[in-house]
DNA sequence: TTGTATGCGTTATCAG
DNA sequence: CTGATAACGCATACAA
């Protein structure tokens, strides 16, 4: 097609287009002039299959319509796109099972790599996967051949949320935790405790409650909080969805947020700056992570040892907290 | 290798996998066995060189972190895997130039179809794609071969969001609108306006100000209408976002939602529900969006005229509107 | 530096 | 009903 366009051989074409071999100057220019005015496109499936390269990389995310997740899809898009790799975005819906049927799913195309977003598989699963292709994943910390973890200080995070309501004189402190099996929610109440504890206040289990990461969650754990008769002036929930729910629950109970209760989010999520009130939150950098997942799997790609490092969490003190009044 | 393992010819294998003829019983058992015990899958690539077809589907969609987009993402994907075609998404921001571009790499990888979610591509240019490939596009109205077109009624929504305000006794209700150059804000504002003629409220330019579909722009908007002194009683604003961020404006202000100001968003996003107070929307359901254009594609893909209809936008009534004290 | 031959894994078109 | 055989579009080893 080009090839003779060109008056040279397909190989001579091919060696231009993936620059493999130096060639002649004046049949480059005359490559290209062809390749240009036919607008040829080469096909990624015949490439692939020659050179055993989809130039796609598959990514597990939890969910398509999660503004933390999405954040972190178009840092990986940009990050990938670019170097002419194509993201193939799955979601696992927080389900092993599912999870898994996506990855088969991503294997049957061929992907060049894998990028996995937090999820319910196990660390061994995970590492299993790497041996057939490399696999960069976000949110856990396990090292393996050809698998790069990226993971977020969720301790230290859960730890300055707490420190920031205790700085500002609250003492009873609510912590509405997240999936009891979700590593993330689980260090994030470590942090609590540990903030606690080196302010020297007592742990009462009776002010951890449980939810499940959305927003109706947030609203019936401080329901059950309020129906418990607990004392607490401030809430720190592990993430901002259902911060927004407590909010409200709060709200509808005439407890004025602020004035009243104190609330912290984590996440940050774009949204939470308009929240009524603006939220206090710890920021995650959603963008950042995923972008960075995506140059560490180019790394792996490139048969290197990924050095990205996951930013630091970082308390955004807006409206929903302030000092306890006393 | 299957086919060797099985004792019969690829040929016989690819029959059994397509169903492309019929196969002797026995032969098909064995083969079938061969495939459990060898976990073979058949590689897309090889599939798409041989028989043309890649068995993708390219979702051209603005933005990978948008609710309202996400959802339809998830809608496309629940629709299009179980048919075993994989939906490629990639985001265009608003921008004809990206979106062209997004095209480009979606035919470069020879996607099956193309799905575009609203976007600013002319409808000339959209035709033209079609003449290459199937393409479904939600949120225009055009006819042309291998093009099918779903589009959401927003006129009537803007209309029954502006009436139902007007039941509640509210004559002066300012419109924050969308971008002037993107059709489903018009049509919003089209509905407002009809809305307003039927309730024989004169039209005052002065309640209307720009907006840019987030919730700064709802923010700022409602600064504007203060600072020109305008009065108004309600607000109707082209989408959740900004009416969040109104919402905060008129927080900020020592306006209360709703005793004050009523206010009236789009799109009723999930997360709306929760907002403070939980706000009233019309409802657009952009899952069933999404699910329903991909159901449109496999019509396409099989030579079938789609027949697939858009649900009508409905009113969902919670706290931020109520009735105008007298 | 370049062309030729071969193979990637599958489907389609033939004969049989 | 089934097996050869060619073809899909490209990359690579090899030969020149």
């Amino acid at each position: 097609m080009v090839a003779q366009a060109a008056g040279v051989s397909a190989s001579t074409v091919s060696r231009v287009l993936n620059g493999t071999a130096v060639v002649n100057e004046e049949k480059k220019q005359a490559i290209d002039a062809a390749i240009a005015r036919l607008g040829f496109v080469p096909n990624p499936a015949a490439r692939g299959l020659a050179g055993g390269r989809t130039f796609s990389v598959g990514v597990v995310t939890q969910a398509l319509d999660s503004p933390f997740y999405g954040a972190a899809m178009r840092g990986i898009e940009e990050a990938l796109l670019p170097r002419g790799l194509s993201p193939l975005f799955v979601s696992g819906h927080w389900n092993a099972v599912t999870e898994a049927r996506c990855i088969s799913v991503l294997q049957a195309r061929r992907v060049d790599g894998i990028i996995v977003l937090t999820g319910r598989l196990t660390d061994e699963a995970l590492k299993n996967y790497a041996v057939t292709q490399p696999v960069v994943v976000l949110g856990r910390s396990l090292k393996a051949p050809h698998l790069y973890a990226l993971s977020f200080d969720n301790f230290l995070g859960g730890r300055l949320a707490t420190e920031h309501l205790i700085q500002l004189g609250h003492r009873r402190i609510a912590f509405i935790a997240g999936d009891a099996d979700h590593p993330d929610a689980n260090e994030r109440l470590r942090g609590y405790r540990a903030a606690l504890e080196a302010a020297s206040i007592p742990f009462d289990e009776g002010l951890v409650v449980p939810g499940e990461y959305h927003e109706l969650s947030g609203l019936l754990a401080v329901d059950r909080l309020l129906a418990t008769h607990q004392r607490f002036t401030a809430i720190f929930a592990a993430n901002d969805q259902m911060a927004v729910g407590a909010a409200l629950a709060c709200q509808r109970r005439s407890l004025r947020v602020p004035e009243d209760i104190s609330i912290v989010g984590f996440d940050d999520l774009p949204t939470s700056q308009y929240a009524i009130p603006p939220l206090t939150s710890v920021e995650q950098p959603a963008y950042e992570l995923g972008r960075l997942s995506a140059m560490a799997m180019l790394q792996l790609l490139a048969d290197a040892e990924p050095t990205e490092v996951v930013p630091g969490p970082r308390l955004v003190a807006r409206e929903s907290s302030r000092r306890l009044k006393g």
